[in-house]
RNA sequence: GCGGAUGUGGCGUAAUUGGCAGCCGCGUCAGACUUAGGAUCUGAUGUCGAAAGGCGUGGGGGUUCGAGUCCCUUCAUCCGCACCA
């Protein structure tokens, strides 16, 4: 019987099930290791073979690490709150619990094929309320804190209030509202990203280029009524404790940007003719002297006060109209300048000089204070509105807008204004001297900064300060699929849910659509979901990260039913200590999960401040697509080198043509959009399901059964074949290049696939995914099966291995547990096909080769080394058996086949004994026939033996 | 614009960390076996060249006896952020 993959596979699937095989218990002799995969969203698309990548990663390092003797926490459950669901409730009027039960059910049944040892006593589904209980528990513990500036960590509501006077002397309504502003979950007024499509507020990492991420509707912003949490408040902590984990750097980078930390100063800047004065936030304090306008934003509360009657029309209507605009025609108009004068004066806080105040939408009402002094002659974005309203500034100043103050330190702008002379660009660089600078001048830039903030703060004018980027996370979602938040509103004041009170459980309501007036779904529930029957829940639910920000703890104790987590089980677990998933969540989840763990520690509840000792982020699967090319609307085919020759040649002679026409440029790229293969005129590139397409070559009768349309299809072929086009794309139902882990299963088996996922290139590269090179792999496996097989028979032996045999298997024990350990799984693949072709050379059917082979392997293949470690006569399951050794002994080598080069470049080898001096060496090989030709009589001018490694003769 | 990553055969990739570039696999070619082959086995396969021998890790420069690897510079592609003062 040759290797039989599906009923192996299959047995020892049910095998582990049976037996439980991977359940795992909070206490043990044995060092604990936490594995984790971010939680996939259970879609109704099912898994397509990008998903797995990283899981197969994940369960290699598992049970590699229980051979090692680690007690190995390798969880897994769905995030199954969020926005697919509940669109596809609205459109069928299906109830999102029913689909996502539906579609985990599938989940699982993939996830089982594949063979993976997670522990699924652990499971979590975020919606369950049994999980989200606990999510509105967490929640209540942020409503309750505020974070202490002075102890720099949370601290319960009641530390605050001896703080406040006066407090007690408030209503209750004041005393509510005032706390409000200093919650860690808090409800406000703010700005918000709203979708109308989608009928919900986003969050900031949930709007690309001003487009929905889900669905891609347009998003505006809009002052709202929400709840928020306060991660600002760890801004800084999030920031520093990157540097205590090894995550990829482009996850840090991406957070850093993301939290955007600026150190600098507020400066204010009096009204000329009122008391009022405008505070602005710069990073460049030492720029002072060349502050030649200030600029506010449209949406800036002093705008309307301080702008003169003669200006008021003209103001009103750029800010209305600033207002009005979407968030994407902002963008789309970032390089459009404009602004306008709003008649008032300030007065420069040193040199008292009159500097006149302009609107413009430049400047961020949300950034810093939402005003900037202008210092056009370094910095670029002032350098440009400057120029713009070059004439207007010199009229109202008197002088130019440009005013150099630093010097850089090479002078390249030195002499190039002062006196008029227009630069071409502003000097944004934070090096160089000051000059024209009353008492900076002189001084470097980084001590300018800090003179500059020292006198600021000395004259009163202004404080160090430092600003983020980073703004509260806005928590409320006006859908239904998602935790309720677990407040109810009394005379107006929201309040929090006693604990005793949870789960607020998500009620049923009619319709998954917003009420008539604009209300959230929730607001159709029926007069029944009130607290104590009369007060309204909050009727907004909560965003698809909630749930997520937390997981890891439930999964170490998740029957728990007094506690999120209990203290035994998350003293033992700890930090995760391999935590895998995508680069796309870099600025949600990754951070919020930091900012809820830092939440957690600082309120006593868990030992650990970052959720992750170490990330990794497997790279992207991309799909193949592959296209057929229809001639006209008719139902001709072209194979795919007929038509792109065409298309190739009519491009490239009107390109010719065009080149010498007067607007050429233009005419040239229209001609390339249009030339290219996709739209070229009559033929029109159709997506074929790559599963009836095999190595670019069409499955002609397959397409035909395909679609009822195609059944009558005419094909023009190439050499008897029609060749389909490719392309890479991201794998999806509507471009038909999703191939299913299980129709690899069934064709290849799970331990193949598993290989071949591994054996694709690096775990963290994207690549697309191309089946051909399963066979590969494919032969691979039998190869390990005939090594133990001779037809039916199990042959293996157990005679003494020879040396040779030793030596293979030691190095492969040696090279395999290097690339396990730093997560290098393509080269194990290759390493192991290294030994197998050697073994089977060397008809190699030792017991004592093949029994340590079978444990080496199994962390990737393991229903294959399960089916091989029963047949050398175990009982027990391979999965705790221990992971061998390598032995150095049978490494060592007695010579070394020296690479002889002449200046660098390598001529030949030659053996020598590793016992020999370099002096012997390099005598030795002067005196070989070889050398002595190459050397052509000449005295070589220095020869080099490193020992071990190479002689090179430089001549 | 800022930041991160990546550039090696026809393709996916490898290189003991400065020491024989191209391991392993796909594909291709040739051969064997075969009624047949999308099976199996053997061999070849970076490139130019008949060969000897050149040339080759995106391009240019440098350090070194020696560079895919280190330094400078430049180009290309992908990703993230983007008027953040």
């Amino acid at each position: 019987m040759e290797y039989d993959f599906l009923a192996i596979e299959q047995k020892w699937q049910s095998y582990w099930a049976k037996n439980k095989s991977f359940i795992t218990t909070n206490a043990s002799e044995k060092p604990k290791y936490y594995i984790l995969d971010m939680f996939p969203y259970p879609s109704g698309a099912g898994l397509h073979v990008g998903h797995p990548l990283g899981y197969i990663a994940s369960d290699i390092v598992a049970r590699y690490k229980r051979h090692k003797g680690f007690n190995v926490l390798h969880p897994m459950g769905y995030d199954s709150f969020g926005l697919p669901a509940e669109q596809y409730a609205i459109q069928t009027g299906q109830h999102p619990e029913v689909t996502t039960k539906v579609n985990i059910a599938r989940y699982r049944e993939q996830l089982d094929k594949i063979g993976f040892s997670f522990d699924w006593e652990r499971e979590v589904r975020t919606s369950d309320a049994s999980y989200y209980k606990w999510t509105q528990w967490i929640f209540i513990q942020l409503f309750n804190s505020w974070y202490n500036p002075e102890t720099n960590k949370a601290e319960p509501i009641s530390t605050l209030i001896p703080k406040l006077s006066g407090f007690h002397d408030l209503t209750e309504q004041e005393q509510a509202a005032l706390l409000l502003n200093y919650r860690l979950a808090y409800l406000s007024d703010t700005v918000v990203n709203w979708c109308p499509k989608l009928g919900t507020v986003l969050a900031n990492e949930e709007v690309k280029d001003g487009l929905s991420e889900r669905g891609g509707f347009p998003v505006e912003k809009k002052l709202m009524k929400q709840w928020s949490l306060r991660i600002t408040a760890y801004a800084e902590r999030l920031l520093n404790d990157l540097d205590t984990i090894d995550w990829s750097e482009s996850i840090k980078e991406a957070q850093r940007n993301w939290i955007g930390k600026s150190e600098g100063s507020s400066l204010f800047f009096k009204l000329e003719k009122n008391d009022d004065q405008i505070e602005v936030f710069t990073t460049r304090p030492d720029t002072i002297f060349g502050v030649s306008f200030v600029t506010l934003a449209p949406e800036h509360e002093l705008v309307s006060k301080i702008t003169t009657a003669d200006h008021k029309a003209a103001v009103d209507e750029y800010c209305q109209s600033a207002k009005n605009r979407s968030e994407r025609e902002r963008m789309a108009e970032v390089k459009h300048i404009s602004g306008v004068f709003t008649g008032a004066y300030v007065l420069h806080p040193f040199t008292g000089k009159k500097i006149p105040v302009w609107v413009g939408d430049y400047v961020l009402s949300g950034y810093g204070t939402g005003a900037v002094m202008a210092v056009p002659a370094h910095d670029s974005r002032d350098f440009a509105f400057a120029k713009y309203f070059e004439n207007a500034l010199i009229e109202q100043s008197g002088e130019n807008p440009i005013k150099i103050v630093i010097k850089s330190i090479e002078d390249r702008h030195e002499g190039v204004h002062t006196d008029g002379i227009a630069i071409q660009t502003s000097y944004d660089a934070k090096d160089g001297v000051c000059i024209n600078s009353d008492f900076l001048t002189g001084l470097e830039v980084k001590e300018a900064i800090k003179k500059s903030i020292a006198v600021i703060e000395e004259r009163g004018l202004g404080k160090g300060k430092i600003n983020y980027r980073l703004r509260d996370a806005i928590f409320g979602r006006q859908r239904y699929w998602g935790e309720p938040i677990p407040v109810y509103y009394k005379d107006g004041i929201a309040c929090a849910l006693n604990e005793d009170e949870l789960p607020l459980i998500l009620p049923e309501i009619d319709k998954y659509l917003p009420t008539e007036n604009g209300e959230p779904p929730l607001a159709r529930a029926s007069d029944k979901w009130k607290k104590d029957g009369k007060y309204d829940y909050e009727h907004s639910t909560m965003p698809g990260w909630a749930g997520s920000s937390w997981y890891f703890l439930r999964y170490m104790d998740v029957h728990n039913h007094h506690n999120f987590v209990g203290k035994d089980a998350v003293n033992y677990w700890q930090q995760i200590d391999l935590y895998i998933g995508g680069a796309e969540h870099a600025t949600g989840h990754l951070l919020y999960v930091r900012f809820w763990t830092k939440f957690l520690y600082d309120i006593g509840l868990i030992p650990m401040q970052e959720p992750a000792k170490k990330l990794i982020n497997q790279g992207m699967i991309q799909g193949q697509s592959s296209f057929v090319y229809r001639a006209g609307s008719g139902n001709q085919f072209f194979s795919y080198n007929l038509i792109k020759d065409q298309f190739d040649k009519i491009s490239l002679d009107e390109l010719e043509k065009l080149a010498n026409e007067p607007n050429a440029k233009a005419n040239i790229i229209e001609l390339w959009k249009k030339s290219s293969y996709h739209q070229y005129g009559k033929v029109t590139p159709l997506h074929v399901d790559v599963n009836i397409v095999d190595n670019q070559v069409l499955d002609i009768e397959a397409f035909r059964q395909w679609r009822s349309e195609y059944n009558n299809a005419t094909f023009v072929l190439e050499e008897g074949k029609y060749i389909c086009g490719t392309e890479v794309e991201k794998m999806s139902k509507s471009k038909w290049n999703v191939v299913s882990p299980d129709d690899m299963i069934s064709k290849y088996g799970a331990d193949c696939l598993r290989l071949y996922e591994m054996f694709l290139g690096p775990l963290e590269l994207s690549k697309p995914w191309n089946t051909n090179g399963i066979t590969g792999v494919s032969n691979f496996m039998r190869k390990l099966w005939r090594l133990y097989h001779q037809g039916d028979q199990f042959t293996v032996s157990d005679a003494a291995a020879e040396k040779a045999e030793l030596k293979i298997l030691h190095r492969t024990i040696k090279k395999i547990t290097y690339d396990i350990e730093h997560f290098s799984f393509n080269t194990s693949v290759s390493n192991f096909m290294i030994c197998v072709n050697e073994l089977t050379e060397l008809k190699c059917n030792k017991r004592e080769i093949l029994e340590p082979l079978a444990i080496l392997i199994s962390p990737y293949a393991p229903h294959i080394a399960e089916e091989l470690w029963h047949r050398l006569g175990h009982q027990e399951s391979i999965t705790y058996a221990r992971y061998p050794l390598c032995n150095e002994e049978y490494l060592v080598e007695n010579s070394f086949q020296y690479p002889i080069s002449v200046n660098g470049k390598t001529k030949f080898t030659q053996e020598f004994d590793l016992a020999m001096s370099k002096e012997d060496i390099e005598q030795a090989a002067m005196q070989l026939a070889s050398v002595q030709k190459l050397l052509d009589g000449k005295t070589p001018k220095k020869v080099i033996v490193v020992h071990g490694k190479i002689v090179n003769i430089v001549i």
